[in-house]
DNA sequence: CTGACCCTCAAGCTGAGCTTGACCCTATGA
DNA sequence: TCATAGGGTCAAGCTCAGCTTGAGGGTCAG
């Protein structure tokens, strides 16, 4: 509701409107100017033609007014916190860094200071974790609503209706957020058939071998195959990733 | 015995003699030439005036014959690869890289050993990148020699071979942890197929979207097109990643 | 309707990280 | 002993990432 269509007309057009609805924070957009101010504290360098850059680069991507100013949410915002301080921190260049969001390397594994690990959020097999209406998805992943119902009716997600209203996981808003990434290179509609079902094959695969200990009386039996369920998919991901890169190479030449 | 003094001047000018005496393998100190050769295996984009340039910026300080040639020790090269990792896998600047070694961050901390860094290597679809013979690889990742020959035999691997023996790049020789990895849970022979398949079939599909600007005449673009692929690459991966973790919820129940 | 703010686009700047070329010296073995 | 392959210095130059600047012009809230 807050978003109108696709043009990225906010129906309040500034600072949005502080709605008393939901519990999270509401998005309030910032201008430019606005998100420079808030970040100068962490980041005495930055500029506003330094953000106009990094949008060129194709490491932003904020809505935009009919008049055309840029709007940043709150979300934009945290993205280009983390694409700082992985540039301050750990030295990457902006290409890397690219690639470190486009695959799921989110904001909130960045910044807390601890050494290595980057355990991943919606990478775990367990667990519900929270629920994000329609509008927050959209408003998130800045995706087309018919793109959402397009998922939805094709089974690649389904959220979860309560109280008719229809709630999506983290993972689901992941899946949303990638494909809509994945439209803007012009891969979608049946193409993403080819991902759903290896995918399913896959899974089908995990499972024959893990059913066993899957099905097991044995409660700590079954803690073992889910963990292990995860690491298999870890390293599946990474062997699906080399060998796709292997075949890009020779496409390449 | 084999260096005489501060001086830098060795007894024995040039290749050291491979002297007979201590256990330990006595300092063979090589020239800038050999030195270069004995790297470009791991990092084909070295050269001579990048190593003296090296020195230049205070990261490298071998001793010098009387005659003024470089004259450099094992542990120089260890030193030297040292910073050609960081450079190459964390992507540090130059005046970095000289502080963390200067505070002792050592040779072997950094190298192949421990578990996550080794970033930018693999992941990318351009250049040719080091290679590794058959027994780098095997003492790098635990596999089995056989499990090598049977992933050379089902093509999904092949290797490079130059002057009869073969060597494989960084991906081969994550293709080949990773296998390995799974065979320990059980997955292999076969089940591998599934995984070839559909990273074929995904690669063709990146092919066809990206074909036109891919056999562009315009450099310009052809780059863009790859970068294009590799970006895509990775979202691919991640939203394979994430339909798949989906399903494992499912059958995790 | 004005003043602060924002837009694009082309050109320019800066520093890191090498490479090149001119010119000369060193080590080694035939 | 001297040919020749390999090294050495130094200054200049090149390339690329990552911004900045400036000209010219539109947008938005009060």
């Amino acid at each position: 509701m807050a978003i109108s269509s696709e043009t990225g007309r906010p129906e309040v057009a500034f600072p949005e409107t502080p709605d008393a609805d939901a519990g999270p924070p509401r998005q309030k957009s910032l201008t430019i100017g606005a998100v420079c101010k808030s970040l100068i504290q962490e980041f005495p360098e930055i500029s506003i033609s330094k953000i106009r850059y990094l949008e060129d680069q194709k490491l932003l991507a904020p809505r935009r007014t009919q008049g055309g100013y840029r709007l940043y949410t709150q979300d934009d915002v945290q993205r280009l916190r983390t694409i700082l301080r992985l540039q301050r921190d750990e030295f990457l260049p902006l290409r890397v860094i690219r690639q470190e969001l486009a695959g799921g390397r989110s904001e909130s594994e960045v910044g807390t200071a601890d050494g290595r690990p980057v355990r991943r959020a919606m990478m775990t097999v367990q667990g519900p974790g929270s629920l994000y209406s329609l509008g927050d998805v959209l408003e998130d992943t800045g995706a087309d609503p018919k793109l959402v119902h397009e998922l939805v009716e094709f089974g690649v997600i389904k959220g979860e209706t309560r109280s008719g209203v229809r709630y999506f996981d983290e993972t689901e808003r992941e899946i949303i957020r990638s494909v809509n990434e994945l439209a803007k290179y012009g891969v979608g509609g049946r193409n993403l058939r080819v991902f759903r079902t290896s995918a399913d094959r896959e899974a089908a695969l995990l499972q024959s071998i893990l059913a066993p200990a899957l099905r097991s009386r044995n409660p700590e039996r079954r803690k073992e195959a889910v963990e292990a369920l995860e690491n298999l998919a870890s390293v599946t991901t990474h062997l699906k990733h080399l060998l796709l890169i292997r075949d890009l190479r020779k496409i390449a030449k």
